[in-house]
RNA sequence: GCCAGCGUAGCUUCAAUCGGCAGAGCACCGCAUUCGUAAUGCGGGGGUUAAGGGUUCGACUCCCUUCGCUGGCUCCA
């Protein structure tokens, strides 16, 4: 006898055997039809596998209108496309196929290279498969027979994975659709027709078990919806996501620039991007201050020796730019961190418990030799300059400390609008060896992260093993930006070993008179400008607030007889503070207020003869139009106002499905 | 670094049929126009088609090498 509860409460029994789907039809044949899976006990299951003989389950039938049921789709519609490519191509080896935030994509071996120049017949083979409505046929067996099965198809990759990644399953499932058959944990959409829609997407490489010593594959990406409408909804948010390319608004909007005759990742901060830049310096620099940071001023090369004590030269040798070689056989290293430089500082005099906490902050310029298939506008680059600070305290002060931190930056992201983050705890992992300092310390490190953590009641907090630094536990911080993109920006790390006899034998005199080891914690919350900026253009798509704005209002002239009135407003505005310019063209006025638009100048400031008989400004705001006129100092005290109060004017929200939900299906 | 794709004027707006005279729009400069809330008209300058080599009577176009960029993978102190 096995009792059945649904997700209204209800109660059903069953003598005999049954599967979801009879469940489903015994409720209705509509909502028959429209069962795509099943989840017993909060497990997936396909619609036709049995449930239980006896005991109790509760069940929920999961249609197209369950956030889970576009995965699901998703992972059949991957199985559609790597059947496809099996037909047109020979020797495709399957590695695997799971779901990702946008879409999904198959790994593939196979002789032929996939370019775009094949989507349209993979596409049109995948649409055939669909027409067909096969069903997903589960086929479950022992692993040795699985293993046979495998080799007899010539799928090696997943006998590899039989033999290792499922070395622990007593059996395996497969699904079949027609000719194809596939090593697969399902479960599956009932058949390919509940595909309404697909598109590929891109091709890209991809080491087999993410091992770059290993074999590449070819991933294939594309990406499935229940319908047409959504498929192309989807689309146009990638669209959207694609207009605010940092890259290509910064070279618009003339913020930045870099030039391959001077090196790849090295940026130039041109006049308006600079702006933004020391308004963003400005305004953290005054929070620092206000928190009881000390600014401090450190060399950008320093002798490769510190950065051997550091440890940060031999970890990190190959990503940086290689050392600067004397005559006389001294060497310099571009800095690469500025952590070394600010424990010079540190150990440059006796240190009390009464100095502790030392808070050393530095705008500190560092140097990494990136790869370069990871250089990307601003947001990876080989130059760039963090908020950085290190805290020098005793243990007794690490919550507190990190507590502020974590203050600091959730104040900075409100100011900006981007109160949606994310805080990931990376630890060590305990059978790498790539760490440095002792297991107690790194115990203790982890246990004051997740302890503070806790106590804060972070949101979204996950901790990975595996993702420390090589010195310390660290909590990042994942940003969400009004589209709903993630942008990993800076982390606060906690370091019992920098300071430690091994490595800066870092001390203070306790009160009890004696020397004792202080913690640092590292922090840059906003990781460096140059990606912080390059995310606040994306999340802005470029129409900064009025606070940031390079060019915060421009006059202009409805002709040229009113130019001396023009000249004389945008003098004051200047004197005023105002970051103002002037368009005296010989051009209509429309034109003059189109360009500015475009440029997206957040204030213009409209002057004709009736303006300048009475000392008047006809304001346009760039979102809303016509204010009218008004007195200079009136509109003057209107921007004055909202550039103090840092308002974010702009809101726009949505999602590109290109951030955080991806699945976690392994298939 | 690896896989794949791409590289034409300042422009991530792009054209050039099979290998047959490198051409538009925007921007820029000049002249005219002096205009009231998203494009005034006319004219002009601007190119070693990323660089180098090869095939060919002839190369933007085909082949090779290098550089750069894009999408991923790996990495990210």
């Amino acid at each position: 006898m096995l009792k059945v509860t649904l997700p209204d409460g209800s109660l059903r029994e069953y003598s005999t055997r049954v599967r979801p789907i009879d469940i489903a039809t015994e409720i209705g044949p509509r909502l028959a039809k429209a069962t795509l899976a099943a989840e017993v006990d909060g497990r997936l299951m396909g619609v036709g596998e049995a449930l239980p003989a006896d005991g109790q389950v509760s069940l929920r039938l999961i249609t197209n209108k369950d956030p889970k049921a576009l995965d699901l789709l998703r992972h059949s519609c991957a199985h559609v496309m790597a059947r496809a490519v099996m037909r047109l191509f020979e020797g495709v080896q399957l590695a695997f196929g799971p779901t990702v935030a946008g879409g999904f994509y198959y790994d593939l071996q196979m002789e032929h290279p996939l370019s775009e120049a094949d989507f349209p017949k993979i596409e049109a083979e995948m649409a055939k498969i669909i027409r067909e409505n096969e069903p997903f046929e589960r086929v479950e067996m022992g692993r040795d027979k699985a293993r046979q099965l495998c080799l007899d198809l010539g799928q090696t990759l997943k006998v590899e994975h039989i033999d290792e990644g499922l070395a622990a399953e007593a059996s395996v499932s497969f699904y079949r659709q027609g000719e194809f058959i596939d090593l697969c944990r399902g479960p599956h959409v009932p058949s390919a027709g509940a595909i309404g829609a697909f598109k590929l997407l891109s091709v890209a490489g991809a080491y087999w078990k993410g091992n770059a010593s290993r074999q590449q594959l070819q991933r294939l990406y594309g990406t499935a919806f229940f319908s047409k409408q959504e498929l192309e909804e989807h689309l146009r948010q990638v669209e959207e996501a694609k207009r605010r390319d940092h890259r290509v608004l910064g070279k618009q909007l003339e913020l930045f620039l870099i030039d391959p005759a001077v090196g790849s990742g090295l940026v130039f901060w041109l006049p308006k991007g600079a702006v933004i830049r020391h308004e963003l310096e400005n305004f953290l620099y005054g929070e620092l201050i206000r928190r009881g940071y000390q600014p401090v001023n450190t060399p950008v090369i320093g002798n490769v020796h510190l950065y051997e004590t550091s440890g940060h030269y031999p970890y990190y040798k190959d990503s940086q730019f290689p050392p600067i070689e004397m005559a006389d056989g001294e060497r310099y290293l571009l800095r690469p961190m500025n952590c070394p430089h600010h424990v010079t500082i540190y150990k440059s005099k006796p240190r009390s418990y009464r100095d502790l906490p030392l808070r050393l902050a530095e705008f500190g310029t560092v140097h990494r030799f990136e790869q370069s298939g990871e250089l990307n506008g601003m947001t990876r680059v080989r130059g760039f300059t963090q908020d950085d600070a290190h805290i020098f305290c005793t243990e007794d002060q690490v919550g507190d400390e990190f507590r502020g931190c974590i203050e600091m930056t959730q104040f900075v992201l409100k100011t900006l609008g981007l109160d949606d983050y994310r805080v990931r705890l990376g630890f060590r992992d305990p059978a790498s060896d790539k760490y440095v300092g002792s297991a107690e310390n790194w115990q203790r490190a982890e246990a004051a992260l997740e302890q503070v953590c806790r106590d804060m009641n972070l949101p979204d907090m996950k901790i990975e093993r595996g993702e420390a630094a090589f010195y310390g536990p660290k909590a990042d911080f994942v940003v969400a930006d009004c589209i709903g993109r993630e942008w990993q920006l800076g982390t606060v790390q906690l370091d019992y070993n920098l300071p430690s006899k091994q490595r800066f034998a870092l001390e203070y005199i306790g009160a009890d008179n004696a020397p004792h080891q202080p913690v640092m914690i590292h922090r840059a919350p906003f990781g460096s400008f140059e990606r912080f900026v390059g995310m606040l253009i994306e999340h802005f798509a470029g129409a900064f607030p009025l606070w940031l704005a390079p060019e915060q209002v421009r006059v202009m002239v409805v002709s040229q007889k009113v130019e001396p009135y023009g000249r004389d407003v945008q003098r004051r505005l200047s004197e005023a503070g105002l970051r103002a310019s002037g368009d005296y063209r010989a051009e209509k006025i429309g034109a003059k207020i189109r360009d500015a638009q475009l440029e997206l100048v957040p204030y213009m400031f409209v002057l004709g003869g009736r303006e300048a008989e009475q000392g008047k400004v006809a304001v346009r705001d760039r979102l809303e139009g016509d204010l009218g006129a008004m007195p200079l100092a009136e509109a003057v005290e209107k921007l004055q106002n909202e550039i103090q109060q840092k308002t974010v004017r702009q809101v726009v929200k949505g999602s590109a499905g290109l951030g955080r939900g991806s699945a976690e299906n392994e298939y």
